[in-house]
DNA sequence: TACATAGTACGATGATAGTCGTACTGTGTG
DNA sequence: CACACAGTACGACTATCATCGTACTATGTA
């Protein structure tokens, strides 16, 4: 189910080491807290951003215009932010566009089943 | 106020499951919304309460006195409900006590691996 | 009966967070 | 250069929530 974990930055040597941009500034998985996480889920709009990201693109990264949310694009920085300071998220930057995926990996190692509850909760209308 | 007390005696015990008062108002595990659960458990003190009751009272259920927070009754209270109406812990009443513990099972089946992440999230002084 | 105990109810307060409009920055393209 | 585009920054408004004091209820006991 998961693969292409590209680019972790204490491993930067995958073999098709396309430069990426830089992420974003994110915590550490040591840093992670859960109740930061669960503050960070604990909104529905979020909860379906990490479910989206998880069950149809799991090996992309996306805009933040690729859900078709109906909200204000201030609204969306601020989600996305959220996400991406709980640790839950990381953030590239490519030209006019800012890409997110979710950080599988990191958060498979520090809150072990936390992404199976989250792909396994039921899909919103938003 | 409906308190159904039901003339049992007031030590709690667990040899007969007939015996206990009946719960107070609580989710069905059907019912349960893990937004809501994450909402809950983004608070340190009520993760606190969970996590101590599954590490440390798993078979039994306590008061809220029995975690010994130095924190007004009123805020208790309000912890322990917003734990209750989430659907995390169910509470009972025996004579003047009431007694909390996780509904362990409840959550492993609606929830699976979410008790884990507790039970594994550092202590907290508070 | 009187009193202590365990907890609730109510209301006030302050802080945080979601929502959104507007203005702005930086990037790509013609 | 001019302009469209993706997204941020800032500020305002509002709702929710954590905190807490006080008063109150219900139970158990002397």
């Amino acid at each position: 189910m998961q693969q292409r974990v590209a680019a972790s930055p204490s491993a930067p040597q995958q073999e098709s080491a396309e430069d990426l941009p830089e992420p974003l500034p994110e915590p550490a998985p040591e840093e992670m807290r859960l109740e930061v996480v669960m503050a960070a889920l604990s909104d529905p709009l979020r909860l379906e951003i990490v479910r989206r990201l998880l069950l149809e693109s799991e090996a992309f990264d996306h805009t933040c215009g690729w859900f078709g949310f109906d909200r204000p694009k201030s609204s969306l920085t601020h989600h996305f932010r959220a996400l991406r300071e709980a640790g839950l998220i990381r953030q590239r930057q490519y030209g006019l566009e800012r890409r997110s995926q979710v950080r599988v990996h990191d958060l498979n190692a520090r809150f072990p089943g936390l992404l199976d509850l989250v792909a396994a909760s039921p899909s919103q209308d938003l």
